[in-house]
DNA sequence: AACCCGGTCAACCGCTGTGAT
DNA sequence: TATCACAGCGGTTGACCGGGT
């Protein structure tokens, strides 16, 4: 049995303070304190509960709380916190003199939560959504993208099918940039993209088909392992020394996509959902070994090109631990 | 001018954790 | 150990406001 509110008591007032009441509350607190928040009330001459009193004094009428717009540092403060800690809106406001956690809350509810779902971002992992594809209108048009390969030219599907890409890459730009280290990860590592990093995603062209460019660390380690999770853009392969191992790219994880390429090094590499391959697509030219890829977590890629040896597939790929997780 | 709609945020509600008895 | 009182937390609500039609 829980105990009744405080508040159940009749006559007590609710809803917004007035300036009377405030002051009545503030000069009460200067003088001795809150003590217990619910004998405060009577002692203060107020007729509100002594949880509204908390409330009101801890949220809005603390001399320390600072108020207006969030910076920046403390935007990406936040989001860094949240990541590590969800929400636990009391121990993110800990970390941000002046803010309450009632306002981080709504700021993170009415700000960052939008921003993150509109990246296509899951807001409480910081991770791409897996749901990603049915989520976004533009890639649900991937659904009847069979229909129409049948039905045109393509060259006109490479066209979209190249937009498309263009799309993905960027997601799993942002995908790189959301990966954390192996190790536990201290909260400067960035967790979360940075503000800049956000900005950059939002001046990143949808319609352009050129990706951004890869880190420069993933380029210093061109095997499987270094680019794990990581974004590997199409345009750039050519220009890599082993464009093989970069072939094997992961980058579309658990999103249920493989990648086709035209030829070794090709640079009109194209992206096909697995779904759309009960056999490499016939209007890709024949599919090499050393070109042909799965992507780690790709949970049908097996059967997607049934008859293919899986030995085809780099042994890396098979060795890596999130291949085994999802087989 | 009137209405609608979405965003914002202060405030409330219900639950949990903790300390006292 | 069980019970109670209280503080605190996180989710939700609803009033308010500004922009669009």
């Amino acid at each position: 049995m829980g105990r009744s509110p405080c508040c159940d008591e009749t006559g007590l007032k609710k809803g917004p303070w007035t300036a009377e009441e405030d002051e009545k509350l503030i000069n009460h607190i200067q003088k001795h304190g809150h003590g217990s928040w619910r004998a405060l009330p009577k002692l203060a001459g107020l007729n509100r509960c002594g949880k509204s009193c908390r409330l009101r004094w801890t949220n809005y009428l603390r001399p320390d709380i600072k108020r207006g717009k969030f910076s920046p540092e403390e935007e990406q403060t936040i989001l860094n916190l949240h990541s590590v800690l969800g929400n636990k809106w009391s121990t993110i406001a800990t970390h941000l003199p002046g803010r309450t956690d009632n306002e981080i809350k709504n700021f993170w509810n009415t700000h960052l939560k939008k921003k993150l779902i509109q990246m296509g971002f899951d807001p409480m992992t910081h991770r791409p959504r897996t749901d990603i594809f049915s989520s976004l209108p533009h890639l649900i048009a991937l659904a009847n993208l069979k229909d129409l390969i049948e039905q045109n030219s393509w060259e006109k599907q490479a066209v979209r099918l190249q937009t498309e890409a263009a799309q993905v890459a960027k997601l799993q730009y942002l995908q790189y940039l959301l990966q954390p280290p192996t190790s536990m990860p201290s909260l400067s590592n960035n967790l979360s993209p940075t503000i800049q990093d956000i900005e950059a995603f939002n001046n990143f062209s949808t319609t352009q088909l050129e990706t951004p460019p890869i880190p420069p660390s993933l380029l210093a380690n061109n095997t499987l392992q270094a680019v794990h999770d990581s974004i590997v853009p199409f345009s750039h392969l050519p220009d890599l020394e082993s464009p093989c191992n970069f072939h094997q790219t992961s980058s579309m994880n658990k999103q249920n996509l493989v990648l086709c390429s035209q030829g070794e090094n090709s640079p009109n590499s194209q992206w096909l959902p697995s779904n759309l391959s009960p056999s490499p697509p016939p209007i890709i030219p024949p599919i090499t070994e050393a070109s042909i890829t799965i992507n780690v977590g790709d949970a049908c890629s097996t059967s997607s090109y049934e008859g293919g040896p899986s030995s085809i597939w780099p042994e890396i790929l098979l060795d890596d631990p999130l291949f085994h997780e999802i087989a």
